[in-house]
DNA sequence: CCTTGACCTATGGGTAACCCATAGGTTCTA
DNA sequence: TAGAACCTATGGGTTACCCATAGGTCAAGG
């Protein structure tokens, strides 16, 4: 099958497929005459898999290492594992920034209530986000 | 002031001032005979103002605006509210998304606990990850 | 005076996982 | 046989920076 059936089949784009080709985490063969690439149903499931590691929080990369391994012959669990526990706790500390900045979203907006629009004067640009404790703390990457 | 001086006054590092620069959040005026940029206090005012804005999630594209705007005299408080208040709902469906995907993790973290470490097969690259739902659901980005 | 080290410039590439546009070739269907 | 729908490769865009490079500038000490 051609890109696009191989994308509806596994409910991707096109583009999804294409790139996860380009990322060789499908290698489909090429037809001879035109050069267009032909997966196979082995092909499919490959995307399936990938879609449920996706699904996990498997980066493109990790899962190219997972399926290099399998194709290898080794498994690839215990390095599943490790990505997975590894990365659970990053995820955590993730949630707990954005959840601050929902805090401190939530507070600003609830304290601007009562505070006017101002104009800006060569001092201020808006008084409402001045009124916020200045940096040199957290980062955030919303 | 040149670039150095100003970053560290603003606890930034020099690479993040001139990106400022180059994004035109600041406005620096240029030494004439070699070019260098020269900032003000009213620059480090405004690279204080970054920081908070950035601390309360705006971006800098939104940044440039609401300095664009004040910089015209116009009061960018209103847009200031708006963008928050838009924004806030994303990011609460940012962490819920992040909190299935925890979710997700960890009950596959647990679930695999009893289950070994198979070798891969011509069907299966790795069984802790087939065992799981496919997709046809969610999306994630970490 | 000259060297050294710390600074400055502009440019371009990298990050993650795609999306989109372009230009041009191919296949299917009416 | 034309047009639709597909295919290819390439390159640019997204976000907020970080880093490397090559080359110019400047202050201080020997």
């Amino acid at each position: 099958m051609k890109v696009t059936e191989l994308a509806k089949r596994g409910g991707v784009t096109a583009e999804t497929v294409r790139h996860y080709a380009r990322e060789r985490l499908l290698a489909p063969q090429r037809h001879p005459d035109n050069g267009y690439q032909l997966f196979s149903d082995t092909d499919l499931e490959r995307l399936r898999f990938i879609q449920r590691a996706r699904k996990l929080g498997f980066s493109v990369a990790e899962i190219r290492d997972i399926l290099t391994h399998a194709d290898q012959g080794d498994s690839p669990c215990p390095l599943v594992r490790d990505l997975l526990a590894s990365r659970l706790p990053q995820i955590r500390a993730r949630i707990a920034e954005l959840e601050a900045l929902a805090e401190r979203m939530e507070q600003a907006m609830e304290s601007w209530q009562q505070m006017p629009d101002g104009s800006p004067d060569g001092h201020s640009v808006c008084r409402l986000i001045e009124s916020f404790p200045d940096a040199t703390s957290t980062k955030e990457t919303p």
